[in-house]
DNA sequence: CTCGAAGTGCCACAAAAGTGGCAGAACACC
DNA sequence: GGTGTTCTGCCACTTTTGTGGCACTTCGAG
């Protein structure tokens, strides 16, 4: 059933900051990002990789004509950053901003890329992570290009179920506003909130103050293009 | 000056091909793709890894429900795949079909794997290499959220400036009807065509089939929004 | 409790992208 | 050298997305 395959999303075993690893650094620097604040600059990813411990980060992209933003990752625990500059050495432009308090740690770039060269234990989910990013940044575009904004919506969902605790709660998109949602699936806060809307009156989700509520994964699954 | 950005595209050193790298394998195989034929599969890929020598393979996806399509790669002599695969082991659904008869060296993906653990020298061009990968991925979904498809032709474009043999040269867009730049941009071929017409009344590009030539780089320069 | 900021919901309208259809040009193959 | 296929250009029309504007709600700080 090709609609399951957006749902599963296995992550990595138990991700990075669970296996302990920063610990492995002498250098290492704890950071606290305030709500609403710039966190690590363009400039700071080139010295420094950054491991996500708390928190939510988000990255986007902004155009200056018309100041629309795409969101191209939304850090959380265990997201490690910057792997693009981490791999080529060279300046990646983007904005990031900490959509709530957030936590990292901060090691010399240098200090990675030596361990990519010599613990095979690090790159053991180094690798499988450098995957997944690199799926989710193809899916984007992907979605970004053959669905509209009312299935790019249902996939954003389908893809955040958290199926720990009770099937209705959503993770990582949770306490976002439109204007996020929007960032997120590359549209504009009013398209957001007309296909919501639809997804409310259709009976799929429920709608409340920085919160969508799963009602119906069934419909979802059935209203989900393969 | 920003706008250059898109234009300086400096490729590996010299590449993969260049290098030689693909006769430290033992259990090497040469496939030649002709013309029009799906070259490597899902399946394939997964167990084996690939080396482009020649010709022009595009990577794509496509919409079922509309049939649109999006070319989320266009593999060209120096390129490798699948990296997706390489570093997650799991599968990779996508379509692949040879733009012009293509050769390609195919390699047991193991030996990858194990040649990333042991060989730095190998390293030295392959984490590069990802990154560019992921840039370029990145790069697409950006275009496609913040750019009408005027721009994300002037992009494309932008992009693929040959400066090697007098600078009206275009390298790897060279031999696409519009359907596939269509692709490329994430758009369908009418609407591509009414926006190349419009770069050709601008006085841009020439046109002529499956040909465009770049006519004045500088009013490129000038439409190019940073 | 009050007031301002942030978030939401809706409306009418504008712009961009996509669809269908068709004719003529260029090419490739017999 | 003719013929079928592929590619291109253009038109009118539909759909989707984006814009501007505004009222109402919720939240949180003082």
């Amino acid at each position: 059933m090709p609609n399951q395959k957006l749902l599963n999303e296995t992550d990595l075993p138990d991700n990075v900051i669970a296996s302990g690893l920063p610990d492995l650094f002498t250098k290492k620097r704890h950071i606290v990002y305030e709500k609403g604040m710039t966190a690590f600059t363009s400039d700071d990813t080139f010295h420094f990789f950054y491991f996500v411990v708390r928190g939510k980060i988000k990255i986007s992209q902004i155009n200056p004509e018309t100041s629309k933003e795409q969101t191209i990752n939304l850090l959380t625990r265990g997201d490690m950053y910057d792997v693009v500059t981490l791999l080529d050495g060279k300046t990646h432009e983007y904005i990031s901003v900490a959509l709530e308090e957030s936590e990292v740690v901060e090691v010399p770039i240098g200090h990675i890329r030596e361990l990519i060269e010599t613990n095979s234990a690090f790159n053991r989910f180094f690798f499988p992570y450098l995957g997944k990013q690199m799926r989710q940044m193809e899916d984007l575009a992907v979605d970004l290009s053959l669905y509209d904004v009312y299935n790019r919506l249902l996939r954003l969902i389908a893809r955040n179920i958290d199926y720990t605790k009770g099937k209705s709660t959503l993770k990582l998109i949770n306490n976002l506003s439109h204007e996020e949602l929007a960032a997120l699936v590359g549209s504009v806060r009013k398209v957001v909130n007309r296909n919501l809307q639809k997804l409310k009156c259709e009976g799929i989700i429920e709608l409340s103050r920085k919160q969508i509520k799963l009602k119906s994964l069934e419909d979802l699954i059935d209203k989900l293009k393969y």
